[in-house]
Parts: C-alpha cells; structure tokens; sequence
DNA sequence: TATATTTGCTTAATCGATTAAGCAAATATA
DNA sequence: TATATTTGCTTAATCGATTAAGCAAATATA
C-alpha cells in the first residue's frame, strides 16, 4: 500500500504531450478543444482515476464551494431534518456543506465560525446558539464579505436572511387551544428573553392569555435553558405554588418530556390536572405516554428553503445583505397531553 | 458593505516593506526571524486582521488537517455523542472535521466518500450504512494512501483500525439477564446479518439460547432493518406466530420503541406477557413507559478513542494499515420492560 | 487568390502560503 | 586581525488547477 501519489492534470498532459491547461480545458468541455483531444484526455483521467485536487481550484476560483453550517446541536430531529433537506438542495448545485455543532455555547458558536472561515466557505447558514447574546462573531462574517444566513434563531438586527416559523402565533395558537381545552391557569416555561424566538413566543403567550382575560402572573411565567432537566426543575418550582396552573406550556420538547417525567413520579395526571404541551415536534413526544400535544416547525421546508435561499444569494451577489425574513406556519400537533374534552 | 479583499501575506510585507517569506515565519515564530521584526509583522497582522488561507497552506503543505466523518445519520444520540467527543479530542490538536450523513444508503456513501476525498481531507472516520456490502468505495479511501477508521459498524476485512463494542458478548448478556428474569422463549429482531456487529448480535443470541437449552426455532429469529417502522411490523409478525414468545430482544432501540407502541396498542403487558429489550441506551429508551432496558455502548470513549487511534495514524504514519480492534464492554441498563423480579 | 475568421492548442501568470537555498551583514572564534 | 559561524533576511520555486492572452494552422469569405 505505498502512499501513491494522486494524479495531478500534469500526470495527464505528460501521458498525452499536450499542456495542462488543455487538459483541464478538455475535462471543462471548453468549446476550443477538440472532441478528439476531449475524449483522448478523458480516456486517460479515467485510466489513471484522477480527481481533481479540490484546494488548488478552489484556490484559484477563490470559490469552495463549500458551505458551513452551525447548529447548536445535531441530536435532535429538527435540525438533523433541516441539515439533511438542505444538503439535499445544494448538493444538486456542486455545494457541500460542513457541519459544525454549538452545544449552545457561546463560545464553541465563536471556534467553530472561525473555523468555517479558515476552511474558506462560500457561505454560512446558521442557528444561533442559547447562549449568545454578543453578535459580534457574526458581524465578523458579514465583514468578510461571506453570505450569512439564519434559521430558526436569529436576531432581526443582523440585517440577514432568516428563515423560521412564526413563533409569536405559534404561541397564540397553542394557549387557545389550551382554553379550549377548558384550562383556566396556564403557565409557561419558555426560554430566555434574549433569544428573539423565545422572546416571541412569550408574547404570544403573555398576549393570548391577556385577550382571553386569564390570570397573569410573574409565578407563572418561567425563563429556563430549556434542556430536559431544567425542565423537570421548572415544573417543580411550578408545583410549589401555592395556586397550581392546570395547564403548562414548555418552549422546547426536551424541557416538556423532563416535566412530564416529574408529573409521572408525583402522580400528577396529564392532562386532567395539568395539561401539557411542548415545541417542536421531537419524535419522542409521539413515544411516551401520555403523547406530547407540540408544534410541527416544518423543518424539511426550512432545510429547503434555506438551501435555495442561500443558493440565489450565490447567484446574484448583492453588496449590502438585508434583513429578509421567510415565515413558515407551524402546526398545533394534539396529542393525549392536553386532550381534555 | 464592499466585499473587502481579505488580507494576505503580501498586504503585510508591502506594509513593513519585507518579503512575504519573512512574514510567514515571523508568524510561524521561526528562529531565524528577529523579535523585532515578529512583533512588528504580528502588529500589522492584527491590525489588518489576517487569517491564513486555509486552501493555499493546505495545498502547499498537502495537508488540510481536515477529517472527514461519515455516519448513517447524525439524528441518533449514539453517533452524536461520538461525533462530540470525536471532534473534541481532534480539535485539541488542531483538526477540523467535516461531518457527513449516509443516511443508511449504499449510494449516498460512495457520493460522501467521494465529496470528502474531493475536499482532501487528511483522514476518514467511518461508521458504515447499513445497506452498505460492497466495500469497494472504503477500498478506494485506502488505495489512495488515506487513513481510514472504522467505529460501531466495521467490516474485518477492510483491515483498518475499529473501534466498538463486543456484539457477541452483549447479546449473550441479555439473553442471560432474560432468562434469569425467567423468559423461557426469547424472540431477536435483529439486523441484516451482512452487517457484522448484528450477525455477531444474533450469533450471541444463538450461542447463549442453545447454551441454556431454550428453544432455538427459525421464527424467533428476524432480521430486520431496525427502523422505527420495521420494528413494529416484525413484532407483529412475533405476534401472529402460534407459539408467542415470552420476551423480544431487539438489536436497536427505535425498532424497540416502534415494537413497544405496537405492544401497547394491542394491550400486551410489558414485561409481565412480554419482556422487551433495546439496543444502544438512546435517551427516549428512559423516557418512555416502561422504559426500555438497553445497552450502553460507551459512545463518548469510542468517540474519544477513535481520534486518538486516528491522530497516531498521523503521527507515525505506516505503510500499510492493519486490522487492530480495539473493543470496549457495553454495558447493560436493566429497566422496566424486562424487570419481572 | 487574398484576407478574415475560426479552431485548437500553448505560454505564462495567478490564487496565497511555504520552504529550500543562498547571500550579506553581524558576531564569534582562533 | 583573519577566518568561521550565526543571524536575518531574500529569492525563487512549489503545491495543482485555472485562465487571459496569444499564436499558428485550418477554414471561411470576399
């Protein structure tokens, strides 16, 4: 197994006693080769199984084609959806994506941009991480000159594409589907303020309850990390009011199926005493029992979209990027959670 | 926002008025160059704020300390946890890892391999698909002089370093913990045989039930795709068998959970009719009720390990890679769905 | 037949960073 | 003081692929 060498264009040229820029010409179906040389150097790349050395082209093109993508995690089945749907779209169009994971850190979100740079994408497509607050790392982006691109989480000030759900209706929708579900003290686990969609989704809520004329306190409304234990902790701390909600409303699936957990150790039946409904529509949410009632963010379409979005943004560069939100309609998925009637 | 050129070598030896040679050891602080002259180029470097091209140094040096990650899917706690962990370890040392999804197909493999050895990464870690049989794509990888890791679901004959778990001795452990929790005919959905940690799963299964002298009959034994889905239907079919077995060992957890839900629609009791058990310790397995027992493959040590493994490739790198296993003990949690003591 | 155009290539430069080779000045050693 | 060594840089080549510019031969057009 000694380390061959790869074939390089000039390994063709020399078998064929021509130049390697006809070769290349030739590989490119240039119009001024010849279908004689054409067929003569394909022959031979095939032969000698060339494959063009990425970095040199890219290099030279000033173009990788290559484009990064910032998750704050795969393990979870919206933004695994969402990366597979896009890779889909770009893969179509020569691009390959790079995918890189937050943890929600600030700080990982700060590497892993550089990272990206460093490797030279054409463009970056991302989702904010919990943490982040200071958007200077994505400034920096913008600065370079690279297109950027944002789903889910994304701040309106950053004057970039942004793809999500309509997180404020969204919220809307599922406290009025707990009303009608006859529950008169609905209280809500969200995420942190600071983060635009989670800050949109305690409108709706603060909102819906407001239009509807329902009880609404400070106890009752709860920022969280949203992760699966903090979950758990929210809905304690929820348990020891002195008036208990009967209905709860978690920004995230994973903090729901920690306070689901916790309703189960204390006996507390769901719904009749407490309603339940989460976001996102993890599959999980469909597996335990009782089923999670949550929302359906339509991540294959956001996959898609952010693909073709980014795709035209390549097509036709602008010099200013803009603030250009694409809003999806998410859906209310009932399940046994919060069906009370 | 003008697509501002980004800054080269050359910017800063045109500032300080010395050879771009000069600067690039300034930077690499190479002993030949005065402090006096590395402060100054670092200065202007900041001030301008230089960051290496990749793609130039990467095909100088023809190495792009880029790692290439292939795994069926991203959406699955195990391969996240060992991409996490992976990418940790590698990091430390400088290497960036791109991660790519086969989504279980033959097809989408050969295409990942064929974008990773396009990009030039300077290594594979591999997990492979699951319709994956022809290994010549993973041939290609080492004809071309690119080491290839194997971890999870490897193949013998490739002869390249694998990480994971011992399969055999795992199925053999739970179908002992079944029987002592007194199953007396033990059903295994398993997976394809042609995968070699599943054909090892069902030898396991095969050598401890003759072992104990239980039934060893052709319909106990299924293979299975192991979706969600499939797990469903072939408990099904477990079901509609004369003879129902007492207790259903499962080599994944998401054929498990799909099993389950069929269990629970049907009102069979889970573990008292029939005791199940899981593959892989995904969370959900927790989650669920019952929950489901499972195995605990160790994915953060087999991430950790694989790069480890793969970053000594790198240090001493020989001519010829070889078979060298390295197998960690998986661990059994025992839950709900097989507890009947 | 004389000129214009097209075809099919080559030459040489380029993308940035790195590095082997080498040179002059400074310093050390005999 | 004369030679050897070290220091601190420069020059030029290189990694492969691409492309603008250009040239000679072939072909088309007047």
């Amino acid at each position: 197994m000694a380390n061959k060498k790869r074939t390089t264009l000039k390994d063709i040229a020399l078998r064929l006693q021509i130049s390697t820029a006809a070769v290349s010409k030739a590989l490119h179906n240039d119009a001024r080769i010849s279908s004689k040389t054409k067929e003569a150097v394909k022959k031979i790349a095939k032969e000698l199984d060339y494959q063009p050395n990425h970095l040199a082209s890219a290099l030279r093109k000033g173009k990788s084609n290559l484009v990064g993508v910032i998750v704050p995690r795969t393990n979870s089945n919206f933004f695994s959806s969402v990366i597979q749907n896009m890779e889909e779209v770009l893969n179509k169009e020569g691009y390959n994506i790079i995918i890189t994971q937050s943890n929600e850190s600030y700080q990982k979100e700060c590497e892993t941009i550089d990272t990206l740079l460093f490797t030279q994408v054409d463009g970056i497509i991302a989702s904010m991480a919990n943490e982040t607050i200071d958007l200077e790392h994505y400034e920096k982006i913008k600065s370079k000159g690279i297109p950027l691109l944002l789903f889910d989480r994304g701040e309106n000030n950053l004057n970039v594409d942004y793809i999500g759900i309509d997180d404020y209706a969204s919220s809307h929708m599922i406290v009025e589907h707990l009303i009608a579900q006859g529950c008169k003290r609905i209280a809500h686990i969200g995420g942190y303020r600071h983060t635009r969609i989670f800050n949109n989704r305690i409108k709706g809520y603060l909102d819906a309850i407001a239009k509807h004329g329902l009880p609404l306190e400070q106890e009752l409304l709860i920022e969280s990390s949203l992760s699966k234990e903090d979950g758990r902790e929210k809905m304690n701390q929820l348990l020891s009011l002195k008036q208990k909600p009967d209905a709860v409303y978690i920004a995230s699936d994973y903090a729901a199926i920690g306070a689901l957990q916790l309703l189960e150790e204390k006996n507390i039946k769901v719904p009749d005493e407490i309603a339940l409904v989460g976001f996102g529509n993890e599959p999980f949410t469909a597996m335990v029992s009782p089923a999670i009632t949550s929302v359906e963010q339509h991540s294959s379409k956001i996959g898609k979209l952010a693909a073709k979005t980014f795709l035209e943004h390549m097509r036709k560069p602008v010099l200013k990027q803009q603030l250009n939100k694409i809003i999806l309609n998410a859906e209310l998925i009932i399940r046994d959670s919060s069906k009370r009637m």
